[in-house]
DNA sequence: TTGCAAATGAAACTGAGTATCGATAGAGTC
DNA sequence: GACTCTATCGATACTCAGTTTCATTTGCAA
């Protein structure tokens, strides 16, 4: 729920072994900024000092670590969110664009379900909701 | 779960009021050869004869219809697949790459919650399983 | 302070999807 | 069967997303 610092995630970095970059600061900065949810290109442009490459490489680590996930728009394409560890799905607004996080521990059980009556393994899974979120639902009434 | 055939949506074609073209047509066959699950890209190499825009103007028109749908893949990029026109959602088998579709009214109990815990109200989702299928479980022991 | 592996950036590339717009061709009508 | 009208098509060029390569730079441990 609580957006994660860059300053955290910068001790993460190096508790990790991963060398404290400049554009790695830079781009932890940017994305901060952009807030909520952003696309690659957004950070791209953002950071104009910072190369493509590094970009995506930083995206893809910062992935692997788990402080940045994906979010799945409703046309399918790609957007990036810094974002709790723990596991979470998101709930997309259609109206405003908003991105929560929420969790669901019944749809751990679901899983166990599908997976007893299918047989399939379940080692991974994403979530995402299309709708409108409280704040839009109450203004248009 | 029955795989929808080219013969069948070719009718549906007609009665939804578009036209019945040679591409259409192609096209139809293409992805139904393709099998479980393809590219956008595989459709368009599969079927030289017919052009880009085409492709993907019909991969559109047959999302909304409602006989073709996204898969999202474990690494983000978009498949898509010829798919029953109820709601579902995909188990994806990380070994061997084959989609299963299955449905759960349990998942929707789910949304329910998370609605009433959010005030969020949810129009759409998707639901992605990544893990390992039946078949590949049996084989690797 | 130095050395070296990790990280970077420029540039060119692939892959996925869109926009434009003149040409083509279903399919209903006569 | 010919006609016509509009949906559809295809060539082409574009954008956006992400990767690859490889020579250069730079954290940071010794």
């Amino acid at each position: 729920m609580s957006q994660v610092s860059p300053d955290a995630i910068e001790r993460l970095l190096s508790r990790r072994g991963y060398r404290l970059t400049a554009p790695r600061r830079n781009l932890l900065e940017v994305m901060a900024a952009l807030g909520d949810h952003f696309s690659a290109e957004a950070v791209v442009s953002a950071a104009p000092e910072v190369g493509r490459a590094t970009v995506f490489r930083t995206l893809r680590l910062l992935q692997d670590l788990g402080v940045v996930c994906q979010v799945v728009l409703d046309d399918g394409t790609l957007a990036y969110r810094l974002a709790p560890e723990e596991h979470h799905h998101h709930a997309l607004c259609v109206e405003c664009g908003s991105v929560e996080d929420f969790s669901s521990p019944a749809l751990e059980s679901v899983l166990r379900e599908v997976e007893e009556a299918t047989g399939f393994s379940v080692e991974a899974h994403r979530l995402e909701l299309y709708g409108r979120c409280a704040a839009c639902r109450a203004a248009s009434n």
